[in-house]
DNA sequence: GGCAAAATGTACGAACTGGTTAGTTTAGTC
DNA sequence: GACTAAACTAACCAGTTCGTACATTTTGCC
């Protein structure tokens, strides 16, 4: 059932484009799948909105499965290429981890489809994420910043100490998340558009000090 | 477009029982939908779980969205009423805090079926929810615990002036739902089971001591 | 008991939907 | 230019799924 092979494309003048061909399905199908869910989205739909046709989705992609693994691989790859470009080299802890928070709340903010697609993965209980091999490679570095920036607050006494990254990380991802996956219901229950952007710019301010304070010494809170 | 008329059981002898068989039907559909999502929730399968069948699905609810909004809406009643149960009247600002953010956390991990719904209804940016005027009066009181505990803070010069009770609510929300809406793919990507007793015990603390940080004048944290 | 309305059981159908079968075109290779 | 494999098209099929038509039973009420 393997896919077709990955032809280098030596003369950019042919009609037939497999590569163009795969990413224009996979990205149509990750905006209908993060639109209506795995069991939502329509193949035909998707089919209708690609340069191609629905054969080529089974030809590429196997099944609708299949599709829909290729559509999340490639929103996690998207997202944590991005991620990449955060550079806290050298910032003092508390600036680096006031930088690595904004980002984080930007980041998540401008990537709906991305936490649509993870919200959709935690629906199935992850389960095509456990599928694919691709994922978990991806993530294993998606700590490595909090964990460096937390070391060297512990070294310079900035930090209190005894706190687990991962789970530093876990409280900054639920509060950058929420703020995107959760906007629907909250707006409407409280009558407050909690995505205007000056909602927003309040929100990202209180997220940032809300970790800060949570992070930093209670002698040094002074500074933040 | 009236429900069956409420009729109280006078004789226990009766083999017809429209509460009984409308609110089976109920329980089990936000069973199906919780698990599958609105589209992926199947009518038949709905019905073979039921006491009942098919046809009264329809006799009731009109159609599967009719179905879907009820029980929704039955979910968020639930949930408020178990809310209500939390009494912080009479306790210091820090206490009564604290009681309410372990209160929320245990609260939504009890309640998984509801934090799917919700899920469930932002993917749908919460058309349905909208379309119902029922649970948004059941919200309007969600956020008074929150309001009062923090103007008595202000008022005993322990909690910091200046900050947005309906933020405050977010920011407790945002952590207790993350904890369980994300639990599935945060698992599986960094290879720890946070849903596991000893992970959720401390999670639990971090997520009080964060929130308390965030609200305590500083000078006030060595206290908490 | 008679009657209307509510509640329920059975069987069916029309439309949708994932997936396939069969065949055609394009491009690299000798 | 013949040949082969990859890339692609169009029509089609079979199972599913929501929803309904029709018949029947139960219940409250006089």
């Amino acid at each position: 059932m393997g896919g077709p092979v990955s032809t280098p494309k030596l003369k950019p003048t042919r009609t037939q484009d497999p590569e163009g061909t795969r990413q224009n399905i996979i990205e149509v199908a990750a905006q209908e799948f993060a639109l209506n869910g795995l069991a939502g989205a329509r193949i035909d739909e998707i089919a209708a909105k690609t340069r191609s046709s629905k054969r080529m989705i089974y030809y590429y992609f196997g099944d609708k499965e299949g599709l829909y693994v290729s559509a999340l691989e490639n929103a996690y790859r998207q997202v944590r290429e991005g991620e990449a470009k955060l550079d806290v080299e050298g910032m003092a802890p508390i600036d680096a981890l006031r930088r690595l928070v904004e980002f984080t709340f930007d980041h998540h903010h401008q990537h709906e489809e991305f936490i649509r697609m993870v919200m959709i993965e935690n629906i199935h209980h992850a389960e095509y994420l456990e599928r694919s091999g691709v994922i978990r490679d991806l993530n294993v570095t998606a700590i490595g910043h909090i964990e460096a920036i937390y070391a060297k607050g512990l070294a310079d006494g900035v930090f209190r100490a005894g706190l687990d990254p991962l789970e530093v990380h876990w409280q900054i991802s639920a509060l950058c998340f929420f703020n995107v996956s959760n906007r629907a219901t909250f707006s409407k229950i409280f009558g407050r558009d909690v995505g205007a952007p000056a909602a927003q710019e309040s929100l990202r301010r209180q997220t940032v000090e809300m970790v800060l304070r949570f992070l930093v010494k209670d002698e040094k809170l002074g500074g933040i």
